[in-house]
DNA sequence: CGAAGGATTGACAAAGTTCAAGTTTGGTGG
DNA sequence: CCACCAAACTTGAACTTTGTCAATCCTTCG
């Protein structure tokens, strides 16, 4: 049975901000409009003044930070039930490009209508805050894993995260999963060649940590890789200490979901 | 004549979000604790559950993410005038520390009151919301800098940013000002050693960009300064396109302040 | 004055890049 | 179903950039 990418959305705002039935309702009957982009191609551009945020029903997009001399840098992966552009709402002006990494689907949501929504329900508001928040913690440790891992680390974390984040959304877990990014991307996402990429690719699969087919990334080794890639999920969990601004009556408290 | 930095953080907050009378008297009417901290001492140590805020009011801190290995990247380093655990209001749990890079004044702000003032002004959680957006802001182009360029041109960047934002809260210019972190601390910012951030460092003197006297960086050509580093300034500066949820009655827009 | 932290230097090593040439894969049209 | 094309992946060799280590100098501060 296939769920709705607004389903996979508010499971995640649930997951980190309680929401009562009406909020959770409302965020469900959210209108969208779909919408689709091919592997390399802009879903939003640099310099534009968005009017909607972009959730990602399936495939794989990448925000992109583009140097002056034509280098490319990605600082975030959206996956499925990612709300991309979330913080566009209060700050409309983007800085950089969203660009599907492979042939990816996407519904269209109205800025609009999610103000509408945070207006009237503050505990909405805050819990795209918060969603807000926790983008920006993972984007924390990209500066680490870029700035100071080696390669074989860096890739090791990368993977790691992905696989958690995928099990996250039920696509995959970390024993494998589907990663549509080519070398290149993983290039662009790692701040190395896409030559250094392939290589350390290879020495992962001949110490028996991974092994790739297809588009399929097969974790041979979880906690071999995990020390590998100096990985502490921590970050990416809702570690059961959710803040409150504390809006609204009839806040109710979630038992955690995922018994990982 | 001094202004407090409760005055620094609320002009900040009015460059980026429109306030009401109210809403900047309540801001300014915080309870705050003054505290310090030394050189290379922790302000929030990782794995704590803060319950307040930390607004800088002089001196320099950073958020080092720590690797297992005993190496530390600094994630994001906050001037006078920033609110630094501004985000831990929605997120309590810290996964970095936040540390003093030199001596450094600072006031803690409990989360209850910023929390008691999200939930009065609608419009001052929405401020919140975007101050944490551009410190991601400013977080995606940290990642873009480390990830993609090398080391004279990260530290031309890392140099033109500071140059700017101290501008900002009115420390010095473009042209000259004070910088309190040592060649070390640089290396952690820009994942380099400290070694190589000497080298480049003497190069820039060398080539004439730069000079520098006790703690003061006096930046000789800031054009050239700008084209090495492939700065464009877009990402600190309030565009005057600014997102507005539209809450409350009463909203008033302002004229920009800084002619920058 | 002496200690400590920070800045500077040099010789060398290591990690990652560049370039340039294959090889494989997947998809498309005939 | 095959031939073909483009994109992705793989390989090797030379080359750069940055890191490592270890010593020395300099400044600040008690």
């Amino acid at each position: 049975m296939k769920i709705s990418a607004l389903q996979l959305f508010l499971d995640r705002l649930t997951d980190r901000s309680a929401l009562n039935i009406e909020e959770r309702e409302a965020i469900l009957s959210l209108k969208t409009r779909p919408a689709q982009a091919g592997a390399h191609v802009d879903i939003v551009s640099p310099g534009e003044i968005t009017d909607h945020a972009c959730l990602i029903v399936s495939g794989l997009a990448g925000r992109f930070g583009q140097l002056h001399n034509g280098m490319r840098q990605i600082t975030a992966l959206h996956l499925p039930g990612d709300m991309c552009d979330l913080h566009s709402l209060v700050r409309p002006k983007v800085g950089w490009s969203l660009q599907a990494l492979a042939p990816t689907m996407l519904l269209h949501v109205s800025h609009q209508d999610l103000r509408r929504l945070a207006q009237a329900y503050p505990a909405i508001a805050e819990a795209f805050w918060r969603d807000c928040v926790v983008d920006a913690s993972i984007l924390s440790q990209w500066v680490v894993n870029v700035g100071r891992r080696d390669a074989r680390t860096r890739l090791g974390h990368l993977l790691c995260e992905l696989a958690v984040r995928m099990e996250q959304i039920g696509l995959g877990s970390r024993r494998s999963f589907t990663l549509l990014a080519t070398q290149t991307q993983l290039g662009d996402a790692l701040g190395l060649t896409a030559v250094h990429v392939n290589r350390v690719m290879q020495t992962l699969r001949r110490e028996g940590l991974i092994a790739t087919q297809n588009r399929e990334i097969i974790i041979l080794d979880w906690d071999r890789l995990v020390r590998l890639g100096d990985f502490d999920s921590g970050y990416l969990e809702n570690s059961g200490e959710r803040g409150a601004v504390g809006v609204g009556p009839d806040r109710r408290r979630f038992a955690g979901q995922s018994p990982c």
